[in-house]
DNA sequence: CGTGTAGTTGATGCTCCTCAATTTTTGTGG
DNA sequence: CCACAAAAATTGAGGAGCATCAACTACACG
């Protein structure tokens, strides 16, 4: 399921191209014709819009089996970038269409493609939707450890500025709620640039991410202060 | 392009089916199987995903044209509901998608269709990431203006708490911010339930959509209130 | 004519942004 | 390898903006 978008592109009967990028370069640009479907297949992406005032919101981070590009406009709207080294697989839309074309097979795994970025997007939006900025940070590192734990640790390969761009908040903001939650001991923070996380105790994390009344989501930030009038729960301790 | 779904359910060659749904009724709910692809016909709809305590996203308001029912997932995540009463087509997708097997125009439709699902979403994302409820406001009279205007009135067939849903804020902001608007003559609100709005100064609205910043979007909430140091521009008078 | 629902508006407090200082890390050249 | 500068991350103080709670108005409907 999370490689289709590879699996699609190698069934397909059309010329597929593997492009190599470095830190930092571009794949394509917001304003260029869309010609191409792709597929990661090494290394992490970014996709996002830029806002008039140097404000950016980064649409999706992509990591491989992630597929993009599918968004149909005359002209990119979104810009993609290699957040490390990077390797793409890339076809021609218009091949892989007329492919699809004669292969029921194809037509329907491309359809898949198209309606599994629709749903990220959606998952996105209601991420966003989401009020606190603990809640928001919670989900996005249970999305991170789904996406590439390997052996109980996740590798961040985004700075804090790029994680608070995704989640519509500021880094010092990141930067706080990760704190707490490394006081909290929900996670273990670690490695360069305190990129490298584990995961302490999933199930307070998950707690955190559907609804943030029943803990207190304020003793988060300020641990210190006594709150009053609201319902205190052990999570208000240690 | 605005009809393309109705445009595809029609052309395929599929039976396709007409459905009339009464205010409040459900289309199809969270949980259960997708079977079918829907296209909006006459009336609003409009799709949520409903949190643990009593809180609602709705992704999306559906108008005449929209598609619907494009994600892909074993289960439905979200559900659809009439706004108004409302008319819809429906068509097995099973039997699109093996129709698409032998119709290269449909497979490419379908493909469209879906893509068109994914921009949607992600143009709301980009909505969400507006900060300021202001901004959120202000795209949404827009994006409703180019929907449903007709003769310059734009008639809201939702009600405040449906909008404050949509946007992630509340039924109290979302007055505010149009009242605020109604005041600096920016739109002008009538009607029953102040359901109808006309925008008088489209270039204010736009501006506000962009970047607050040039503008004085503390004025917008408390007009009265002198705010000191920061820029002041001509929005701020009246 | 009361009851219920939607909308408006005010007061207050919490959350997060902003600005800024400090520490840690990265990168560069001697 | 160390010294230095530049960048990233952390942390603090203060304030802006929105949620919350609640009072009030307007209108629909039985």
């Amino acid at each position: 399921l999370i490689n289709i978008n590879r699996t699609m592109l190698k069934a397909a009967k059309v010329p597929v191209v593997e492009l190599s990028y470095g830190r930092g370069e571009t794949v394509y640009e917001r304003g260029t014709l869309p010609q191409f479907v792709y597929a990661v297949e090494k290394g992490t992406l970014y996709r996002f819009r830029s806002a008039p005032r140097k404000r950016r919101a980064i649409l999706q981070f992509l990591f491989p089996g992630d597929g993009f590009g599918y968004e149909i406009r005359r002209r990119h709207l979104d810009t993609v970038q290699a957040l490390t080294n990077a390797k793409v697989l890339a076809a021609s839309r218009d091949a892989l269409l007329a492919a699809a074309a004669s292969d029921p097979r194809l037509s329907s795994l491309l359809f898949s493609c198209a309606a599994t970025a629709a749903t990220a997007a959606e998952e996105k939006a209601v991420m966003l939707g989401a009020k606190t900025a603990t809640e928001r940070v919670a989900r996005f590192l249970l999305e991170m450890e789904a996406r590439l734990s390997t052996g109980g640790v996740i590798d961040l390969p985004m700075r804090r500025h790029q994680i608070a761009e995704h989640l519509g908040l500021t880094t010092a903001t990141i930067s706080r709620v990760i704190s707490a939650f490394g006081r909290k001991k929900i996670i273990q923070v670690r490695g360069l640039q305190q990129r490298q996380i584990v995961i302490q105790d999933k199930q307070r994390l998950q707690g955190l991410t559907s609804d943030a009344f029943d803990l207190d989501s304020a003793s988060i930030l300020k641990p210190r202060k006594n709150v009053k009038g609201r319902r205190v729960t052990g999570f208000a301790r240690d």
